[in-house]
RNA sequence: GCGGGUGUGGCGGAACGGUAGACGCAGAGGACUCAAAAUCCUCCGCACGUGAGUGUGUGUCGGUUCGAAUCCGACCACCCGCACCA
């Protein structure tokens, strides 16, 4: 268990005081920042316990963690300046707040630097944290780096190797069979964003489609509760719960089986099985379709060449945006029928059709055209039947006729046997009743989730801990030769997995029989690394997986901020382990992240040149009319469009040389100034100049203050005073209320207002208890602004009390004065018919008849009353009256 | 196609059903300065008016209300997600 330490404060006003040449800033930045990072740093401000003792109520702030890239980007500033505000926020509200920092560190850009630099993925992983790391630190984040780990060491994965372990023996573990996309020139599985036109994204080579046996976690085990429970994540936005529920996607209906009839009419013992939400449509059936890969396609086309061709062009089609964007409908009649469940004698032909999905369902589905679109346009293709079976309301049967478009709204069903009269609902009921008792089906929830692959075929990630054995199969490793360590040697020269290639690192005896045996070389996705980091924080250092005392206390994440690119796959499967860790007994709860923020993105002006050359922003010049020159050669640039800010564009702003000009409080406050921080926002170079402006004014109102010092508040104030003071008060009001709903710019605009009340208190004159009252505003403005700005907070802080003994960061978050939110005098609008005639003041809660009455005499109202009968006096107090007027 | 979201000055945006445009950016004018920078002051939705003021105005059209950016209905535009999910 770690404990703060606590050291005296560095004093160093000096440093930063000295009066600047005229055209220079005062405040200096770039002193103040490094000065007040040692100071958290030295008196362990953000450390927190394990297992906490201090009976103050915890609150968990996590941004989603890096991948190390190198260097930090915007959206980093932006995600990492959103959880710092909160984090520095709650802890002033008296929370015990944990705010760690690591690193998503395994991935394929090291494999890539690896391949195209020489550069071992362990260094160059390694070295790019240690680059991001001091980057991050210059933003001055109230983090505690005690926490850090990187997914990428032995000593996290290694209890992720376990965790899979447990999770193996829980029987939430399958190794099965699975289509991939698979890049011949590569060697490896590709994921579905990595296929682009059906052509691997590296080598260009076209994919293949190729069964593969994989280790997949059992998330569709959780799919009813992973579903359920977004009902209860108030805190959770709308839309992620909603692409999760689609994503989840469960649907109702019935499985089905129809037997194929031999070529004599007579049933065959072979069935095929359906999946149907509309089972009461069954007696509008007119075709039945089966996928290419569906089993009985095979069967048919390897006794029938025509059919193994067509089913080789689907395949060769497959994802092809073409494909896609026609939508065509392709099919081949296999000769083969298959009888209706329900209507003696019938026969339907079995079509392999493009539009069916192996992966959903059975891979096969009965055709009604007359109330499925796509049956529909594949029925109209191959002029297949068309039934109606559903009646609309009020139409009459007879007139009811089906063109191109299927009908598959609500309705009464009709040509339908035993099932007609009944509306929709009763008639899936009515068919699913009749299928069980026939026994060939049953009503049945299907899901589109489907399990989780999380085998790949590199050497950058976590290696999955089993030994294959001829004669026992599948052997874990056991928990005692954790962890399996990736081997250091390992070349790139050839395509595929390096793992696989290396000379000895696979061939193991087995754990089980001590035959010779081979290592599983696929790693995990490394999704798996990102599913449980945020558990691992809350006992960073121990040796299992997680210290239950600990999770139990800092689990769920209260704050949880990150990009809405990670609305699915990240959260989904983080939501999905949770729930694994709690069932092989780690965790107590079933929801990782109580509440989730999703931040927009930061996006930027493009500029090119001439010859059409995307530029740097550093690159041009702005001109007073809004047109940009090229700031050497001065030729015209074109001002593109504002959009997210990409390498390939240009459009980049490098956080490092913002803090470097303006430091890390400008980069911060702009950020959060701009708009709201759930919608992308523009970075403009005016924007952060004026941030930076406004770091200068609060420091310039600080100095203003030099020789004005009182220590005790005056008994009474004057006029002045009384307006600053309620400015003051109003503001620790506003804020702390912005802050509450993450209105961060509304709270900024707050500060701006109490800065303008200070600035105008000191034009006013001189006058009893005023520089106080200055003097507390000031404070206040350090104090309320210390989470978006913690440096120039802490350096005026110090100013106004330099023998304090304590750091802004340390200190409670001020509470307004009650008596001081409530106005002297109060402006009231005075309407007539919803009109605004001018306003009035009064004292606040001025009786009813008075304030009617001052409204009626104000000359402009008077003159808008002339020679109207006034039928109604509306006053709503402190607000306003409104005169409802006739003649 | 399905689902969701958003429309307010030149721009970002603010506004418990109660004075629309807080605050910032940009712009205009002024003070200080030999000058510039920095800083400070004033103005800044649109139209008419010297002015007081009047009219108009939150995507469009309606509705509810004493009063609507806000609530309801229809439509338009844009953005995002998913997409042959049976």
């Amino acid at each position: 268990m770690r404990t703060a330490r606590r050291r005296p404060i560095h004093r160093t006003m000096n440093d930063t005081t000295t009066p600047a040449p005229d055209s220079a800033p005062r405040y200096d930045f770039a002193a103040a920042e490094p000065k007040w990072q040692q100071a958290w740093a030295d008196r362990a401000c953000f450390t927190v316990e394990d297992v906490p003792t201090d009976g103050k109520p915890k609150y968990y702030v996590l941004e989603m963690f890096p991948y190390p890239s190198g260097k930090i980007h915007m959206g980093h500033v932006r995600n990492y300046t959103l959880g710092d505000v909160v984090a520095r926020y709650k802890r002033a509200r008296g929370h015990s707040v944990m705010h760690p920092m690591g690193w998503d560190a395994f991935g394929l850009p090291a494999e890539n630097a690896a391949r195209e630099r020489g550069v071992h993925p362990a260094k160059w992983t390694y070295d790019n944290i240690a680059a991001m790391r001091t980057e991050l630190r210059r933003m001055g984040l109230s983090l505690e780096w005690e926490r850090e780990f990187a997914t990428c060491q032995p000593e996290y994965y290694q209890h992720q190797q376990k965790l899979f372990l447990d999770f193996l023996k829980a029987g939430l573990v399958e190794r099965k069979e699975s289509w991939v996309n698979w890049d011949p020139v590569d060697g490896t599985v590709l994921a579905n964003e990595q296929v682009i036109d059906g052509k691997g994204w590296r080598s260009g080579a076209p994919v293949e489609k190729k069964q593969l046996s994989q280790w997949f976690l059992s998330i569709t085990k959780y799919a009813p509760d992973l579903l359920d429970a977004l009902d209860r994540m108030d805190r959770w936005p709308e839309r992620v719960r909603l692409m999760q529920a689609n994503w989840i996607g469960r649907s109702e209906g019935a499985k089905l089986a129809f037997t194929l009839a031999d070529s004599n009419g007579a049933d065959s013992a072979e069935t095929v099985e359906v999946y149907t939400t509309r089972p009461d449509t069954l007696f509008g059936m007119s075709f039945m379709a089966i996928a290419p890969e569906h089993p009985i396609a095979n069967e048919v086309a390897a006794r029938d060449p025509k059919a193994a061709a067509f089913i080789a062009e689907c395949k060769s089609r497959g994802t092809s945006e073409a494909t896609i964007e026609t939508g065509e409908k392709l099919g081949y009649d296999t000769g083969l029928r298959v009888k209706h469940p329900f209507i003696e004698g019938a026969t339907y032909p079995v079509w392999i059709a493009n539009f069916v999905l192996m992966e959903y369902g059975t891979g096969a589905i009965f055709g009604c055209p007359g109330h499925d679109q796509r049956d529909m346009d594949f029925a109209r293709k191959y002029a297949l039947d068309v039934t109606p079976v559903v009646l609309p309301p009020n139409t009459d049967p007879a007139a009811f006729v089906l063109g191109k478009e299927a009908y598959t709204g609500p309705g009464t069903a009709f040509n339908s046997g035993f099932l007609d009269g009944l509306d929709v609902d009763a008639a899936k009921r009515a068919a699913i009743g009749k299928l069980e008792s026939l026994g060939v089906g049953k009503g049945l929830t299907n899901w589109r989730l489907r399990d989780w692959g999380v085998s790949r075929q590199r050497y950058w990630g976590c290696p999955i801990p089993v030994i294959h054995c001829d004669k026992c199969g599948v052997v874990p490793v056991p928990d005692d030769q954790l962890p399996v360590r990736l081997p250091e040697d390992v070349t790139f020269d050839k395509p595929g997995n390096p793992l696989d290639h290396h000379p000895t690192w696979k061939h193991v005896n087995c754990p089980a029989c001590g035959a010779k045996a081979r290592r599983e070389t696929d790693t995990f996705d490394t999704f798996v690394d990102s599913s449980w980091y945020f558990a691992r924080y809350c006992s960073p250092k121990a040796n299992v997986p997680l210290v239950k005392a600990a999770v139990d206390h800092w689990m769920p994440v209260d704050q949880y901020i990150g990009g809405i690119e990670h609305a699915i796959l990240h959260l989904l499967y983080s939501r999905f382990f949770t729930r694994a860790m709690k069932d092989t007994g780690h965790v107590s709860v079933d929801e990782p992240f109580a509440g989730l923020f999703t931040q927009g993105m930061v996006n930027h002006e493009s500029y090119r040149g001439t010859d059409n050359r995307w530029l740097y922003p550093e690159e041009i010049e702005k001109r007073p009319d809004g047109t940009a020159v090229h700031r050497e050669t001065g030729e015209p640039v074109t001002v593109g469009r504002v959009e997210a800010m990409s390498k390939s564009k240009r459009n980049t702003i490098d956080p490092g040389a913002i803090i470097a000009r303006y430091g890390a409080d400008t980069a911060r406050w702009f950020i959060l100034s701009d708009n709201p921080p759930e919608r992308d926002m523009e970075w403009t170079e005016s924007g952060a100049a004026g941030a930076f402006r406004f770091t200068q004014r609060v420091f310039r109102l600080a100095e203003a203050l030099d020789g004005t010092r009182t220590e005790t508040m005056p008994d009474a104030f004057g006029p002045a005073g009384r307006t600053m003071r309620r400015a003051t008060h109003r503001c620790i009001a506003a804020v702390t209320e912005a802050l509450d709903s993450f209105a961060f710019n509304v709270a900024v605009a707050r500060l701006y207002e109490l800065a303008n009340a200070i600035t105008e208190a000191e034009r006013a004159a001189t006058e009893a208890g005023l520089a106080w009252a200055r003097r507390e505003a000031v404070e206040m403005l350090a104090r309320l602004s210390s989470p978006m700005m913690p440096h120039l907070s802490e350096e005026v802080y110090a100013r106004l009390f330099p023998d304090s003994g304590h750091l802004v960061a340390e200190l409670a978050w001020p509470e307004a004065d009650p008596a001081l939110l409530v106005a002297e005098s109060v402006t009231i609008a005075v309407q007539v018919m919803g009109k605004l005639r001018g306003t009035i003041e009064a004292v606040p809660n001025a009786p009813a008849d008075a304030v009617i009455a001052a409204a009626e005499a104000d000359p402009n109202v008077a003159k808008a009353l002339e020679g109207k009968r006034i039928v109604k006096r509306v006053h709503v107090p402190n607000r306003i009256v409104n005169f409802v007027v006739a003649g």
